[in-house]
This record gives C-alpha cells, sequence and structure tokens, in this order.
RNA sequence: GGAGGGGUACCGAAGCGGCCAAACGGGGCAGACUGUAAAUCUGUUGGCGUACGCCUUCGGAGGUUCGAAUCCUCCCCCCUCCA
C-alpha cells in the first residue's frame, strides 16, 4: 500500500489522533506525515513492549490499533522487545524486585505477545526488533555519552523518582539508565513516531530529547489513555482481573462488555473499536438526552468489539445469545458439554463434577443461597438427589452453565 | 550501629490466655430489584462432613500451659526516630 496522499493529511490526522490522551506535538506529526506522503517514505513507527506480559487483553489493543491505524496509512511498524531492559529487573521502582527474566523466557513470551498480536496488526508491516542487539553489545564510552546528554535534574522530573527523592527513598542509579535505554532505542531505530501508554509519558518526553542530541529529528509521541477495566476503577490488568482478554470466545467477550459500566461506553468505542467518530457522536447524544437506553448502545459496542476479534456474524450471533439467555431467560448455544454415566446424583456432586464451584463448601453455599437451578427448577437442598436427563443444563449462577449428556 | 513500633484471612484493620475460623470496613461471590449498568437491600466469604462435629490458619521455628493469634525464647522481614 502506498503511503496515504498529502491531501488526505488532515482525516489522516484526525484519525492518528482519535483516542489518544496526548500527541506531542499535532503540528510535527503533520509535517512528518506530508513529507513521508511527499518522499513515498513510510513512517517508521516504534512500540516499545516488556517482555512480561503475554497476555493480550483490550487495554494493549488500544496502543495496538493505534499502529495498526499508521499501518492502514502505510507506515512501517516495529515492536521492540525490552529484552535487555527486563533481564535487568524492575523499572518502575514500586513493584518489589520483579524476577529477573532468562532469554529463553524473554524469547518465549516475545514469540507469545507477537503471535496474539496479530489479531490487530498487519504482519506485512509489522517488524521486531531485540533492544538486546545494540544494548548489550554497547561499549561503556558509549553509555557514558548517552549519559552525559541528560541531566539528573530532568531525571528527577519523573513523578516516580521525584516522590521517592522527597520521601528519601532509594532510587538505584540503573533505575536512572531505563529511560535513557529506551530513549536510546529511538535513536537506534531512528523512530519518527513512538507510541505508549499515559505511563510511558516521561520516557517518550525523553527518548524525544536523546534523539534531538544524537542529532536526529525527534519522534512524535502518541500517548494513549490507560483503558480503565470491568470494575469501572482501575486500569485493566491481568493482576486486578478486570480485562477483556482478545482470545476470548464470542459469548463471554461480549458478555463482560454488558457488564462494563455505562460510564465507560464512550471511551471504549473511541479507543477500542473503529466505530466513525460520527456515530459514536450520535450514540452518547442519545444518551444525553434520553432518546437511548445505554444497554443498547453497548449491545451495539460489544457488537463491534467482538467483530474485531471474531467477524461480524459471530458477533451477531453473541449478541443474539446473550439477549436469548439474559433477556427471555434461555440458554447459551455454545456451552460446555458433560458425560453422566447415571441418571442422578446430589446436588453438590453434580455442580463439583462440572467445575462450576472451586471447592465442596463453597458449592454447598452457592446452593443454598439460590444459585444453582437446572433445566430453569431451582435447586436449594444441596445434599437433594437431583434427576436429570440427557440435555439437561445446569445453572450456576449468573454465567455458569453446562449441559448434561446421559452414556447410555 | 543505637532507640522505639509493627508483621492477623483477598486488602485495610480489631483482638492480646479459653466464649476466635477470628469483630469491623473494603473487595469478591450469590440473591432481590434491573439493562449481566449505576445505586440500594439481603445473605455469604478457609477446607472436609447431611449433621453434633472434625481438620488447617493469625511472619518462621521451638517452648510454657489442660488450653495460645494472644505468654516466653530464637530467627526472618517491614516502618519511624537517632547516628
Amino acid at each position: 500500500m502506498p503511503v496515504a496522499s498529502a491531501h488526505h493529511g488532515t482525516d489522516a490526522l484526525d484519525r492518528l489522533c482519535r483516542g489518544t490522551e496526548r500527541v506531542v506535538d499535532r503540528e510535527e506529526l503533520r509535517v512528518k506525515l506530508a513529507q513521508a506522503a511527499r518522499a513515498g517514505v513510510p513512517l517508521r513507527v516504534k512500540l516499545g513492549i516488556d517482555p512480561t506480559a503475554p497476555d493480550l487483553h483490550l487495554g494493549h489493543a488500544v496502543v495496538l490499533r493505534k499502529l495498526r491505524d499508521f499501518q492502514d496509512l502505510g507506515h512501517r511498524v516495529t515492536l521492540v522487545i525490552g529484552d535487555f531492559t527486563g533481564r535487568i529487573g524492575d523499572p518502575t521502582g514500586k513493584s518489589e524486585a520483579r524476577r529477573q527474566l532468562s532469554a529463553s523466557e524473554v524469547t518465549r513470551n516475545a514469540e507469545t505477545y507477537v503471535r496474539q498480536m496479530h489479531k490487530i496488526l498487519d504482519a506485512s508491516r509489522t517488524e521486531v526488533e531485540f533492544n538486546s542487539r545494540w544494548l548489550a553489545p554497547m561499549p561503556f564510552a558509549d553509555v557514558l555519552e548517552l549519559a552525559s546528554k541528560v541531566t539528573v535534574a530532568r531525571l528527577l522530573e519523573r513523578d516516580d523518582f521525584h516522590s521517592r527523592y522527597q520521601q528519601g527513598r532509594p532510587i538505584h542509579l540503573h533505575e536512572f539508565f531505563y529511560a535513557l535505554m529506551q530513549g536510546y532505542d529511538s535513536v537506534a531505530l531512528r523512530a519518527d513516531v513512538e507510541l505508549g501508554g499515559s505511563d510511558q509519558t516521561f520516557n517518550l518526553m525523553m527518548a524525544r530529547e536523546i534523539q534531538r542530541d544524537y542529532g536526529q529529528s525527534p519522534e512524535v509521541a502518541v500517548i494513549t489513555p490507560l483503558l480503565v477495566g470491568l470494575d469501572g476503577q482501575q486500569k485493566m490488568s491481568k493482576s486486578v482481573g478486570n480485562t477483556i482478554g482478545i482470545d476470548e470466545p464470542p459469548s463471554a467477550m461480549f458478555g463482560k462488555v454488558m457488564s462494563l459500566p455505562d460510564s465507560l461506553i464512550q471511551t471504549y468505542f473511541v479507543t477500542c473499536t473503529r466505530t466513525p467518530i460520527a456515530e459514536v457522536q450520535e450514540l452518547v447524544q442519545g444518551m444525553a438526552d434520553g432518546s437511548l437506553n445505554p444497554r443498547d448502545a453497548k449491545l451495539r459496542l460489544g457488537e463491534e468489539i467482538v467483530t474485531l476479534y471474531h467477524d461480524r456474524p459471530t458477533a451477531r450471533q453473541a449478541r443474539e445469545d446473550f439477549r436469548a439467555v439474559f433477556s427471555a431467560g434461555g440458554v447459551p448455544e455454545d456451552i460446555p458439554e458433560h458425560h453422566w454415566s447415571d441418571g442422578a446424583a446430589t446436588v453438590v456432586d453434580l455442580v463439583m463434577a462440572l467445575s462450576l464451584a472451586p471447592s465442596r463448601s463453597e458449592a454447598r453455599r452457592l446452593v443454598r443461597q439460590g444459585a444453582v437451578e437446572i433445566d430453569g427448577q431451582r435447586l436449594t437442598d444441596p445434599n437433594a438427589t437431583v434427576a436429570f436427563s440427557d440435555g439437561s443444563v445446569l445453572r450456576v449462577g449468573k454465567r455458569g452453565f453446562c449441559r448434561l449428556r446421559r452414556d447410555l
């Protein structure tokens, strides 16, 4: 694909700035885009990746989708796996001594990452680099030269360092180097643009200064917001358990979208889908003036998101299933099945056998609380024997379903 | 190096010889109400057992005691003040 021509400039710029928190700076980006179009040379767009977190969710997708926008306009994306940095340890200082990763773990994580990421990026326009390629062999003299570009006062501006310094808590010297190394990555690659979440703001700004010191044109920093997760409070992250994974099956993905707080609908539309902004604004307007039930906006959101990771028909089906199950009290299409040779069992045994509760005590509790039903009949006695037939459906709580198959 | 204060269940935080599987708050889960939203209300929140109950848990290891999260000894870790 040729680099988008100059007369589409404004469109392209709007598209690239959609859903970003900051672009530093927009005018520089406009100029770079125009130059690229004129020269027919794509921009090199960099994203640094921490080699520790292989399970991608919508939070990661925000920035990856932004990269995809660049690709769709004909630019080249370079993923920089921070294997060198990752092997040394923890850059933020706040989490306790993150374990060092071995070279093979880093490689494995990187592979997992790249594989999943292809759901979003265009593989033919994506290259992968490991920053150990240029950092590992760096002579000490060069390290010093790099270090000489930056003042301590400048480094201390970073919030995390600043507050630690103020409070007299330790800052290890090597921590200062993370920002420098990341900046040097941009120099090594001659990056035109770098993407990152808002937690990377300091590093991105530093990279610009370092590039300038090395005589390069500073990269444009495109900063995306940190996506708030299912709980509506904290940023989406696996450790909090508030994620929507990009590998999740359609029904789970759709269901999770429906459980999002209304306050996140707009943000998700803007950052997680590519629904035209005009349409998004209509939806938002509709919710504001009461003509649109936020639930219906969410149904649409769910469909759009599932479409991106599966396909439109699948997404429609997920939406349909959702209505059937939760609005009409039906049973989802694709639920696990379990074969059972006997036609009867106690309620607790059944729940356990189908792995719908983590322990017998928990299973018993669920039954007592009225969370368990079979074929729509609530079961309240944990020890009662229940009779079921081939095809009976056991439901535990809102989401736990299992179909029973009787072996003959 | 000196002085003092701490480490309790997912998190915060009470308890300071038996009534403690451990108050209270948050979070989680379930139910009601709903739109699998928000707010609210109710219940529940170590494991095993139908149940009287039993087993494991209060930083770690020992000890005192009929009995310890609670007392003693040693060890590990964290914080504050001083140097």
